[in-house]
DNA sequence: TTGAAAGCGTTACCAA
DNA sequence: TTGGTAACGCTTTCAA
């Protein structure tokens, strides 16, 4: 029924091992021999058998690549790269095709170990997170743990977006500077003499989200201006939308609003419109990862940078070893505060 | 080294079929049988080795998901949609855990051919294609063959959003009426009093261009109305910036511009705004997709909304067989008008 | 309800 | 450079 190996072989007059030997590419066959056995791969319609060969080997093609949401272009960027990178890589030799596949999260706990667990079960080649982690110690716990034991087993492990798990020098890891970004954000509102700043943050228990308010406090604190009114809420537009009406409600004089990101601040912009509030005009909006529409969505949107494709593209190379891992297992990403229209100073 | 069923069955006092029978919880096991292996399972803190598996049940739980974009949300939203809808449908038994696996084509006909035959080599469970695809007969053809030789081999085939391969039924379709959203589009505009009507395209080859063109003429010469300029580029941002310039080139006095999606429109918005013109005020902006994000880049935008998650899910649903294929194999999904700010009718 | 054993299609080692 | 042939770890009849 299915054309195997063995078929291949017998057409080409060849052993079993020399056909496998052909198609790996990763041993010396003579030529012709070669061209035989190419001719009767292709003559069969002959498609290898992914599991029988990675039972054999002990290893597969398969490079899973981990997102939080894959609805959100922040991600959808990052694993696009990551995907072209892995591809790239493969080019170099005829056998090394990769086959990168980008796994769903949503942000769940139980469904990112749910998926290292499957892609243990594939022997996967590599795993790449990326994006912001949990802080429940429980999962942190649990999630050391499975990566740990992915690379016992040989599996390549990249953090991208992602701090690094304590202890674990197994995984290289690239790490955007939140802190510092969030920081440089806040200095600019507050050079510009904002001194009523309203925050929108992201889930209470994220690292992305925490980093980022740091860096926030740290330059209110440093400047000795006291903190406005924060509000959490998930990575969606739906919650800038939500938030900006209990920030308002907290203090209705607010000069400044800064969100966890441009999604986010999407939805503040449209709440400030809709109470007819001007942008940068009455209130200034900040955002972070400059998303591509987000100066379409609002131009007067102040934002930090994040090389999205550049980490993305890094840590495609990094799951297949075209590139070496950096010193120490980790490299912190900087990102670059991007200066729109908001500008503007407070009224008054 | 690795621990394999062999030492999990030693560990229960059973023998590996009835370890295996249990995992997969597809045969009647004794309770306590049933106990004591999962009690070894854990002790041992075995994972199953899929490959191996995959090789002797002659298919894998890998579904693959492939789309056009990954940056974009409009295939982000389906994914995640149909990701969603297979890890659910695992959940009704023990043993279904599906890998849903989402690969980025970015549009290659070589990449999309080259992902058919890694899930095919993978024998994977089932494949979804996201997304218009191309009309080079050449690739259609090659395309059509692949999917004939994966549901042969027991693949389930699912497209969404893209039109089935003409005389094979083993697919499952879903398809979004372009046409007639497109028609919807024209005619709301012309309804407005709008003679002068420029069209940004996307790529000439893509059967969503073509469709969505089509029912736009369809609107304009049942109206008796003269098409306008019209300009090809892909299905982003910058294609709309850049065609804006030469659509106005062609006609100064362009009353409203068709998009051929919300991304493409924003750059069409982004450019306009350039140039002073005000939207609706001097030239009305129509999309389509109807993306999250474009009632806050453009508040004044018309467009059609396709039923994106619903569409994913359903698309999920067929490839883990939850849900029963359409009569006919094809199911045609409309688009809903949304009528925003552009509903403004032509100055003087 | 459980066990024994024959594959499943490759890979990789050892010879030749 | 090539062939023979044990693994690889699981599923699935067939018997008991």
């Amino acid at each position: 029924m299915t054309v195997t190996l063995a078929d291949v072989a017998a057409r080409a007059r060849v052993s079993p091992a020399t056909v496998s030997r052909v198609l790996n590419g990763n041993y010396p066959v003579a030529e012709s021999t070669r061209e035989r056995v190419l001719r009767a791969v292709d003559e069969l319609d002959y498609v290898l058998n992914g599991p029988a060969s990675s039972l054999a080997a002990a290893t597969s093609d398969l490079v899973g690549v981990l997102v939080n949401d894959i609805a959100d272009p922040f991600f959808g960027i990052m694993a696009s790269a990551a995907q072209s990178a892995i591809g790239e890589s493969a080019t170099g030799r005829g056998g090394g095709e990769k086959l990168a596949v980008v796994c769903n999260t949503g942000g769940s706990p139980e469904r990112e170990l749910t998926y290292l667990t499957l892609l243990q079960r594939q022997r996967a080649a590599a795993v790449i997170l990326m994006g912001g982690s949990l802080e429940d110690p429980e999962h942190l716990a649990a999630t050391a743990g499975k990566l740990t034991k992915l690379a016992e087993a040989g599996t390549r492990v990249v953090l991208c977006g992602r701090p690094p798990v304590s202890g674990d020098a197994s995984a290289a890891a690239l790490v955007f500077d939140n802190r510092t970004g969030a920081r440089l954000l806040a200095e600019h509102l507050l050079g510009l003499g904002h001194r009523r700043i309203g925050y929108v943050a992201g889930p209470a228990d994220r690292t992305t989200t925490r980093h980022r308010l740091e860096g926030h406090r740290e330059a209110l604190a440093a400047a000795g201006v006291a903190e406005g009114p924060t509000v959490h809420g998930p990575y969606d537009r739906a919650s800038g939308h939500a938030a900006t009406a209990e920030l308002l409600a907290r203090d209705p004089h607010l000069t400044a609003v800064v969100a966890a990101n441009d999604t986010v601040a999407l939805g503040v912009c449209a709440a400030l419109r809709e109470r007819g509030l001007s942008i940068p005009g009455d209130v200034s909006v900040a955002g972070f990862d400059d998303l591509p529409f987000s100066v379409d969505a609002v131009p007067a949107l102040t934002t930090v940078r994040l090389p999205l494709h550049e980490a993305g593209a890094r840590a495609g190379r990094l799951a297949t070893g075209a590139e070496e891992p950096p010193a120490g297992g980790r490299e912190t990403v900087p990102g670059e505060l991007v200066i729109r229209g908001s500008t503007a100073r407070p009224r008054g």
